[in-house]
DNA sequence: AGAATAATCTAAATCGATATAGAATTTTCT
DNA sequence: AGAAAATTCTATATCGATTTAGATTATTCT
């Protein structure tokens, strides 16, 4: 049909009833189909008249692409999937909201992909890329050497993660600085005059875990401080195991004058456990801990907190992962945040 | 093409390196797509013997259907969405990944649509409706005329509550009784002899609120009890606030000699406000609270705690949705976690 | 045996978007 | 003016699945 002038100013009333499509611009506006949607991606070879008429039209009527034709034809889902484990761990669940939150105003969905503790944590990884169900991947819980990564890499994925790896420089991240957090813990007990210390620590095959020890140990050896990781439980670990362990700990009168926490839970089971003894925290003995929501100085003075700042790590990866999908030519973006010593 | 016994015996090998769709079960077996789509399908004009075939091919090329084929074509997007706030709230982190786990060996994958606190709540759900970007919807956070199920219920979108509104019997919910809950606080508060309680309540206009208060107050007036609910913060609030607001109710001498907490977080502030007039909980003043994650007991012995058990809620509501998606026509389910008295 | 019926399959169209190739018009150049 | 180049659009094919209508063969009936 033969481009004219007049064409482009011609309208024809929106169908009601059913969602807009491209078909209805091109209807609407008396060009083709393929003419509007090069003019909605702004593509080089659309007239700037056309362009703001199919633009203007679009806006109009609420015009939204419909995500399964893109997909379909280009591949791109405009999906960012979460992977976590259904294992109830507070970390995770406040990163998915945040998360959530960073991806709000974009085009992307979060979407949830679960594992289950007993299962291949491998495999809704691999599940994703073989089905191409997301642009991007989320990962938390790494670990130095982390299986995941090193199979995203291979394929190249697009992916960013909450903690470091071994190859942490390649590849988007975000992350506590948790030897950071173990030296100034450290600095403070020994500041105390605190000698002999026990440390409820992450999981040990988490790279945080191997951070923080190493930023208490280094600490300890500074200032003579003997330390002792416990063994059995972890800051994940639930409440009751957690303070049975630390009761055992000090009760078999190792002379500890001090207890580390990795989360406001194992804080309190300390807690527990040294009241338990009929001791008093911040008295016979310390308690310096991280504490993601506030509670610790609320619940006793006299315990050491670290606050850790999770909220704006769902922003920063939502941010990181869409940078690797639209730019991955670009450096990836990483954020240690250091914590400061209070 | 003629149909003949010996084509469904030939098989081609299996081409490499690409996904396999319909078109590589059509090659394989010589039948045509829309044949392999039907006996998958388990069309009732498909041969046995053609579904056996197709069905074993499909099964060693692992074959798994594209999502936006099946969705731009049928318009069923094998989503379901969760609306959250995307204000922490640790019920609803905790509700993600339940669900989730519920969702996992199904075809549906879990969608997180955010609505930020300024946002009308009302906002994701339309989006999701009239882009149709999920099949089902879970919501959270219920009022008792709830606008985002009135217009679920209006566009018939199967969806699933956690928490119950006027019109429960008609949609599928999952509800803890918070009337029971609170009856049973109460009664405990009248065998220990309270007389003047001080509640922290849910956010008023959250169903579950509403539950818990009329559970509360009808048995406070049974047991001749005064009952006054704290205003300014609810068990939703920061822990310092409601520290505050607990001191000051308790500190204007008003002979409280009770409070109930909906929340883990609210029974620990009511703890730090008591303690902090000099007073002990379980001694001049009694706390009863809801604890979901049994940091209460662990704290102090003396808190009355009744557990609610957040994890079967998800696998429910997951189950909800999908019957509510694949049965339309069967009675929504439903189920009320009624607390047994401890 | 010949016709009607049942059983199985194939062909073509479709969902909505986009990539590619090619057509029509306008502009520039000599 | 006539040809070449640039500009701007249209036509067609495609992604993978399913729906509808129609074709082919096998079976049953009289």
């Amino acid at each position: 049909m033969a481009r004219t002038k007049e064409k482009l100013s011609l309208e024809a009333a929106l169908p009601q009833g059913q969602k807009p499509t491209l078909k209805t611009i091109a209807q609407m506006s008396g060009l083709a189909v393929p003419t509007v949607s090069r003019a909605l991606n702004d593509a080089p070879d659309i007239g700037r008249d056309t362009k703001l008429l199919v633009r203007r039209i679009a806006d109009e009527i609420g015009y939204i692409p419909n995500r399964a034709g893109v997909r379909l034809r280009t591949g791109r889902t405009n999906v960012v999937s979460l992977v976590m484990s259904t294992e109830h761990d507070n970390h995770t669940a406040r990163l998915i909201s945040s998360v959530a939150g960073g991806l709000q105003s974009t085009r992307y969905h979060l979407n949830v992909t679960p594992y289950s503790p007993r299962d291949d944590f491998m495999k809704p990884v691999r599940y994703i890329v073989e089905t191409r169900s997301a642009d991007a991947v989320i990962l938390n819980q790494i670990e130095p050497e982390d299986p995941r990564v090193a199979y995203l890499m291979d394929k190249k994925v697009p992916f960013a993660t909450h903690g470091r790896t071994n190859w942490a420089d390649k590849h988007p991240y975000y992350d506590f600085d948790n030897e950071t957090f173990g030296r100034h813990a450290m600095e403070t007990l020994a500041e105390r005059g605190r000698k002999k210390v026990v440390v409820v620590a992450p999981p040990i095959a988490q790279s945080y875990s191997q951070h923080m020890l190493k930023g208490l140990s280094e600490t300890a050896a500074v200032h003579g401080i003997e330390m002792n990781v416990i063994k059995g439980v972890t800051s994940d670990s639930n409440i009751q195991s957690t303070v049975e362990a630390v009761r055992d700990k000090l009760s078999r009168g190792g002379g500890y004058d001090a207890v580390v926490t990795a989360s406001t839970t194992a804080a309190l089971a300390a807690t527990a456990a040294i009241e338990g003894l009929g001791m008093n925290v911040g008295d016979e003995i310390d308690i310096a801990s991280k504490d993601a929501n506030g509670f610790l100085k609320i619940f006793r003075q006299n315990i050491l907190t670290l606050p850790e700042l999770v909220g704006t790590a769902g922003d920063f990866l939502a941010r990181a992962v869409i940078q690797a999908i639209q730019h991955p030519e670009l450096p990836p973006l990483q954020y240690l945040e250091v914590p400061e010593r209070v």
